[in-house]
DNA sequence: ACGCTACCTGTAACCATCGT
DNA sequence: ACGATGGTTACAGGTAGCGT
């Protein structure tokens, strides 16, 4: 009888016999676990048959467990009151206490303006939380729904396609506006940047694919005007610093401007025609979606970008 | 007193069929 | 191909009653 195999077995005779085997009674085992006497009965006939054991003896000094049915006793408790855990409804996550790896995933511009306060926060507050932070521009799709990541960041037409792929869930975190920066005693741009000096200069852009031309030329399109872009480089973060010692016009992230003018001696202007802006989004897939761990980082994350 | 057996009933697994 | 639907079957668990 070594080969019972599970998928054919009633597992509920194993909480029977756990029952058997704690009680050694039929009737109490019975009701120990909500069946009726003759219930019990059957479900020890059918483990008898099964395990060809007689597992409890009738004797003047009541129900004698076997040697078989003895030597089952301890491991089968151990077994139940494992799947038991198994089984059981996760503890809601504790951000104090948890142990916990999440994968991110974004650009350097997010890395840069949310990430030191979302990190800060983490830390914080949750101190047994591992963070991996992974450089990523494109489809975050095949990684999100294959579970190699957690959370990205960026814009959803670029994470997720322009058909939100099924199972993948966004919301948008923050909005973020152009402004545009030179050095600061530059030739040209004194106290203001006018539309003929922004379409005279030579400009530097970010491009992740080094295709030179991005919303600032579709929007001097729409106004029938064009412009140079002399330089184009993947990060955000290295554009501030290639205007810092050339006469280049750069159009970057307002928040991103912010914070390196005053660092790297940039002047900051609005530009000389309207730009639309971007806005944030994160994407996550469904499966995560009730897991009260990511939960709660999805809330940390909304509560630091509202705050940027 | 307690476990076992006969018989009955409700349920769920199984399978074929249907519609999308 | 896939899921929904309905009929059939197998069986767990109930009651009643018997046996030790």
């Amino acid at each position: 009888m070594h080969d019972v195999h599970l998928e054919g077995l009633d597992l509920n005779l194993l909480v029977a016999l756990r029952a058997l085997l704690t009680e050694r009674h039929v009737t109490r085992a019975a009701a120990r676990i909500g069946l009726t006497q003759p219930a019990m009965s059957h479900a020890l006939a059918r483990l008898r048959q099964l395990l060809g054991d007689p597992l409890l003896v009738r004797t003047a000094s009541g129900m004698q467990p076997t040697p078989r049915a003895e030597a089952m006793r301890i491991p089968l408790d151990r077994a139940l009151e494992e799947l038991e855990r198994v089984i059981a409804r996760p503890a809601p996550f504790d951000p104090k206490t948890a142990k916990r790896q999440f994968t991110l995933a974004t650009s350097d511009y997010v890395e840069l303006t949310l990430f030191p306060r979302l990190v800060a926060r983490l830390r914080a507050e949750a101190p047994g939380v591992d963070v991996r932070v992974l450089h990523l521009v494109e489809r975050a799709t095949g990684p999100l729904s294959e579970g190699r990541l957690d959370l990205a960041f960026g814009l959803t037409e670029v994470l997720v396609g322009p058909a939100a792929a099924n199972g993948i869930r966004a919301q948008r975190i923050f909005d973020e506006k152009f402004v545009c920066v030179v050095r600061n005693g530059h030739p040209v741009v004194k106290r203001k940047l006018t539309l003929e000096d922004f379409v005279r200069l030579p400009h530097a852009l970010v491009s992740l694919s080094g295709d030179p031309t991005g919303v600032v030329d579709e929007a001097l399109a729409k106004i029938g005007k064009t412009r140079r872009v002399a330089v184009t480089v993947p990060h955000f973060l290295v554009a501030p610093h290639v205007v810092q010692d050339t006469d280049l016009v750069l159009t970057l992230a307002e928040r991103v401007a912010r914070m390196f003018s005053p660092m790297l001696g940039l002047a900051q202007f609005a530009p000389p025609l309207p730009i639309p802006g971007f806005a944030m989004s994160m994407v996550w897939h469904e499966r995560m979606h009730s897991d009260s761990a990511h939960a709660w980082l999805r809330k940390v994350v909304k509560e630091e970008a509202k705050a940027l």
